[in-house]
RNA sequence: UGGGGCGUCGGCAAGUGGAAAGCCACCGGGUUUUGGUCCCGGCAUUCGCAGGUUCGAAUCCUGCCGCCCCAGCCA
């Protein structure tokens, strides 16, 4: 197979700008990073800046480095730096050799710290926390200068040496950038760059007692990789003339630039760790892997390709402008995937048995049943079929409303891959509640074809009571039962209280009872699912990943159910 | 009332002076042994608003309005 036509070239501002620099003979070539704190699991949002950067690379011929911004050993852990790899591996994509962490550079960057002092560019500052905040000034009103502010080189080298000897308490001093007092950009009115902290660092351990900020570590990382395009979100924007400012004034091997791009919000759910966190915390989900979690381990954990989220992220593009993409696109994204890819099988959640009065008791024979209408390679399998069958309690109604095609008393529909049926009798208990069908079947329709050509408006899934396999299902909806969580209030007020809902007894057929974790099947008219990580030898239990296109569910909606 | 950004269909998003791409959603219709898939069609006479420049403006100019980010020794 061949073809004349070229890949459409996705393209953005940040593309274009990259295309131009290589064009221009500014760059030979790309070096981008994804330079996650090590501090909560990776969730959606990220894969936005993964794909992106690692994107890039890979169209660009060149490298994506992964670097731990671990600058802040209050917050971060090895278990996270453990669980970011995972997820980006599994994301797709790879670093190869390139993996860094900030932590790697605290000696150089301390050495650019005595520089800006000796250059008269930096100062150690004694006024506390509140001082500074006080002096800085406000939005409108220009800051004023620390009483310290005007300390000799010399001083200052001590005191900074003193610093990070030890000799001094947490928040006794800073060191300060000597940039502008007045600025209108509040990054700019002097940045503290190193704080001191008597914590041990996940990496370090107790090496340092002061470390710098992320303003001061950076760009000056990004410069000893030779990152020629360090993309980052919106709000750093602010932070780019601070950025700029010490690749100027440092001795640093490079002049990375920084571009900034709009992060990823999705609909119906919430991204952002500080939130995220709550939710595990309070326990309205059931950890960071909870498959109705947007991180990227509770998306795996679901089922979820990750081919799908690189999908939605080609999807959504890139832009600087702030935006909530719909989660019906991420499903769309995953169903497209997965009519593709995902074999079909039958499984009744919400089990009616039926009974065929006409065929012989104890009987019992095999259907051949095709794999993947989508996918002639994929094959068939054989089902088994017998007296007593299940279908799905939604697929009968005993009065059934104008439009509702399938199963009712008197009325014939097809069993997928088997034979008509017609319904002859709806079996009740003491309170009124149907147990049971009694229906007959037509011999001559096997496989599911009418010889004398009559039709039938719906095809039944189902699976033969004597031979289904039990599991337990679990079927999520959003997380949220709003768009945009907490746009009035707490956002934890908006929690979807029926995001989770477990079935147990569901039927499978049995092909499925030996299926292999990890993947992806159709129910078929139900949706895809995959086995959870809960699931053992006998004891099977499935996530829904996502619904069928349910063109049934809109009608009733419209007829006001 | 400081500085930095952003405003194109319900949601994303192209377009950068010469006839408003595409995708999702939604609404029809066809095919169908999944009410799935697939196919066909519809869906911005108008680009936050108001002026101006121009033969011609979403694109240029001016003014206004709205939204987001910044006052961590977080990133």
């Amino acid at each position: 197979m061949s073809t004349n036509e070229t890949p459409a070239e996705s393209t953005d501002f940040i593309r274009d700008i990259i295309r131009e620099d290589l064009a221009s003979g500014k760059h030979d070539g790309t070096v981008t990073r994804f330079p996650p704190e090590p501090n909560g699991y990776l969730h959606i949002g990220h894969s936005k800046s993964i794909c992106l950067n690692f994107g890039i690379a890979a169209e660009t011929g060149g490298r994506c480095h992964l670097r731990f911004d671990d600058t802040n050993p209050i917050k971060e852990e090895m278990e996270y730096i453990e669980s970011i790899q995972t997820d980006v591996r599994w994301l797709g994509f790879d670093w190869g050799e390139d993996l860094y962490y900030a932590s790697d550079y605290f000696e150089t960057l301390y050495g650019w710290a005595e520089e800006l002092i000796e250059a008269g560019n930096a100062y150690v500052d004694d006024l506390s926390a509140d001082e500074i905040r006080e002096y800085r000034g406000t939005l409108t009103e220009p800051g004023r200068p620390s009483p310290y502010r005007d300390r000799e080189p010399g001083e200052n080298l001590d005191l900074l040496r003193r610093m990070r000897a030890g000799e001094f308490a947490d928040g006794e001093r800073v060191l300060r950038a000597k940039i502008d007092m007045a600025s209108g950009n509040i990054n700019l009115r002097d940045p503290v760059i190193y704080r001191i902290m008597h914590v041990d660092h996940p990496r370090t351990g107790d090496a340092w007692c002061i470390y710098p900020t992320y303003d001061f570590a950076h760009g000056q990382s990004d410069a000893i990789e030779h990152i020629t395009h360090s993309l980052c979100t919106l709000e750093f924007e602010g932070h780019r003339p601070l950025y700029d400012w010490f690749v100027e004034h440092l001795s640093v091997p490079s002049a990375p630039r920084q571009i900034e791009f709009a992060r990823l919000n999705i609909s119906s759910t919430v991204l952002s760790k500080r939130k995220l966190l709550r939710l595990v915390k309070e326990g309205h989900v059931d950890g960071w892997d909870d498959p109705r979690m947007p991180t990227l381990s509770g998306i795996r954990r679901r089922g979820v390709p990750p081919e799908a989220i690189r999908n939605l992220i080609d999807r959504v593009g890139v832009a600087k402008r702030d935006s909530v993409v719909d989660y019906a696109l991420f499903e769309h994204c995953i169903r497209e995937l997965l009519n593709k890819d995902a074999e079909r099988r039958m499984a009744v959640l919400n089990p009616l048995k039926i009974v065929i009065t006409n065929y012989p008791e104890g009987a019992s024979e095999e259907l051949a049943a095709v794999n993947n209408p989508e996918d002639p390679d994929a094959g068939s399998r054989m089902v088994p079929f017998g007296r007593e069958l299940y279908i799905e309690r939604d697929d009968f109604m005993e009065d059934p409303p104008k439009k509702f095609f399938r199963l009712a008393p008197g009325r014939e529909v097809r069993l997928r891959y088997a034979y008509f049926i017609t319904c002859n009798e709806v079996i009740k208990d003491s309170d009124g509640e149907i147990v049971e069908l009694r229906c007959t079947y037509d011999p001559a329709t096997k496989g599911g074809d009418a010889p004398d050509g009559r039709k039938v408006k719906a095809t039944l899934h189902w699976v033969s009571a004597a031979h289904a396999v039990e599991a337990e299902v679990r079927l999520y909806d959003h997380l949220f039962e709003v768009e945009v969580p907490g746009a009035d209030g707490d956002f934890v007020d908006d929690l979807n209280p029926n995001s989770l809902e477990i079935r147990s007894g569901c039927k499978l057929e049995p092909s499925l009872g030996p299926f292999v974790p990890g993947e992806q099947v159709q129910f078929e008219r139900l949706g895809y699912f995959a086995p959870d990580t809960d699931s053992k030898e006998g004891a099977l239990v499935f996530n829904r990943i996502v619904t069928l296109r349910d063109t049934w569910a809109r009608i009733r909606k419209q007829q006001g159910r």
